[in-house]
DNA sequence: AACACCTATGTTACACGTAACATTTTGTTG
DNA sequence: CAACAAAATGTTACGTGTAACATAGGTGTT
């Protein structure tokens, strides 16, 4: 393997030190004119590449964040990580990103391997963790913010909404166009899945009417969607409304539907949940709980890049709530 | 910010040399068991991170592949990275994740960044780069694979399948299956877009057929694949295929035929790309063109990381071909 | 001419885990 | 128990960008 380039190594071509050098990318209004020229030429010629180890050594910042989101084929957090960059690209932050399946064990070593780069802070998508993973954040001392959610047991910040309250106020909404026989379609049962069950549980029961819930522990996808509504359909007497625990499920029960020729809204209201653009493309269009992913992202990183700089935050907790897509298929 | 424990303390505290210490982490088999209980204990108690920045500096290896992907929502590259994880867990490598958005300029950025971490070889899903991100990787000295594509200048290795040999292969069986009026859909008119129409053309033109293309230069989406089957409805006299550039278009077209009473596949043949869940929920299933994305992530990875070790890979470019999904919409 | 001040560059030390080699301790065998 | 092997631990040096401080040379002011 080729030694790839130094400082040192365009230094001593140069005839200068390597701190003159380490001047012009860091701050090259400090270095002569002159000598500017030559240095960059000679960066070019070399192809010189940054190399950071030096730096994650001395204790300054490393100018870089982690970020572990659960999933890389969710628009949920692609939203997420583009609402983040938008602020550390402004600040010249780097992120470091990992992805965690869902599950608190891999999201531990992904947090470990991301501590071991040194990141300045952390923003986590989950608010399910492991001792371990709580330990070593503590042991690091960075800044963290859990996102998407508001934990009970927070690690540091959080930004995120209540989905409790946003299920509740949806469920009560659809209760409120008329349906009555409103079933859950939760997939894959983890924390926020079961938020949201519990909200829809409280809207309905507050309402005078009985919860129902069929359920899947995989991965929601749209082919779950249609299973999950012939199973509803099939185990229950009768079903006017269905509420899904995210737009997957849905925009698949509204294609059951369309193969079925059950009409929605008429015969069967759907809700679904988180925006996704794919349920306005439906038709009729999509009615959903719109979860702000982006402006947590943005929230997120900025809270942070704050704390980081010193900044005191002027809270520790942010919800950011949630609206509703403009969509046809309640009433 | 508290300091964190670093090896030394951790030795100072039990009288020994951090050496030992480094020793347990790495390999516990050469340490006396009692020893190695003790600084278990040590080790707990302190909380200790490691720190991965000194050996960055050391020419070792920093056991880590750098990935970048276009897109963070997509099940396409969210299956590559489950297969590139499968072979890195199992060679305990780690990986350093980054999305370009399909864009060369922030790719050039990504890889910079990741090989500012001193990546011990890198994997990426285009095959366009800008000459710096070309240069950087050459003066980098590490391996590279390019994957998804068969790229026409690659930087060294490959492992993809042939898009143009797909398509081909792909309207080729529309043809056989009897239809002969078949129109091309297309988004986005990026690389692969092309790709697949040349093979789409090449199929048309060796069975005597002319071919026919509609296209967009919007993202694809559900609702441009309902305009673009319209569109290929106004412009031809005949029309009793159609070859879409990938799921989102087809999907778009089969709500189309179904809201307009367009037989699939007796009226209308429509054949995917992609091979995703979504076409599978269609009534008929969507026939698609399935890209190995699992198994190009595994031979990705597998191949980086025995050159890595030293071994001379048995080729350069390896082309993993294709398969269908058990569709309907074809015949 | 003396002084303060600025600009450009240099000098020194440091961060900390690990490879390579050295030394000490323990175990084994004739 | 001497002699040697093996196991366990220690010693030394290294990599490379940067903070902090030092110095050289130049400019301007009184």
């Amino acid at each position: 393997m080729t030694n790839r380039a130094s400082l040192q190594d365009i230094a001593d071509q140069l005839g200068i030190t390597k701190m003159t050098v380490s001047r012009y990318f860091r701050s090259p209004e400090k270095v002569a004119p002159a000598t500017r020229e030559k240095i960059a030429q000679a960066v070019k010629h070399s192809g010189y590449i940054h190399n950071r180890a030096p730096a994650l050594m001395s204790r300054a910042l490393s100018r870089t964040i982690g970020v572990v989101i659960p999933s890389l084929s969710n628009q949920v957090f692609s939203a997420l990580v583009d609402g983040i960059e938008t602020i550390t690209n402004a600040e010249s932050f780097d992120i470091l990103l990992a992805h965690s399946g869902y599950d608190p064990k891999v999201e531990e070593r992904k947090i470990e391997m991301l501590l071991s780069y040194q990141v300045d802070g952390m923003i986590l998508c989950e608010t399910e963790h492991t001792d371990r993973s709580r330990a070593m954040l503590k042991q690091a001392g960075i800044p963290v913010v859990e996102c998407m959610e508001l934990p009970e047991a927070p690690i540091d910040m959080v930004v995120g909404l209540d989905h409790k309250a946003a299920a509740f106020n949806a469920v009560t909404r659809m209760i409120a166009s008329n349906k009555q026989h409103i079933v859950y379609l939760a997939a894959r049962l983890d924390r926020r899945t079961m938020l949201r069950q519990q909200g829809y549980e409280q809207a309905m029961w507050e309402a005078g009417l009985t919860p129902q819930t069929v359920a899947t522990p995989f991965q929601s996808s749209f082919s779950q969607g249609m299973k999950l509504l012939q199973q509803a359909l099939d185990t229950f007497d009768r079903v006017d409304g269905i509420f899904c625990t995210n737009d997957d499920l849905a925009v698949g029960a509204m294609q059951f539907c369309k193969n079925e020729g059950i009409r929605v809204p008429d015969d069967l209201a759907v809700m679904g949940y988180n925006g996704l653009d794919i349920g306005l493309t439906m038709q009729p269009k999509l009615t959903s709980v719109v979860t702000p992913r982006q402006a947590i992202g943005i929230k997120s990183a900025r809270l942070l890049i704050d704390v980081i700089n010193g900044k005191a935050p002027s809270d520790k907790l942010f919800d950011l709530g949630f609206s509703y897509t403009a969509g046809e298929s309640l009433s």
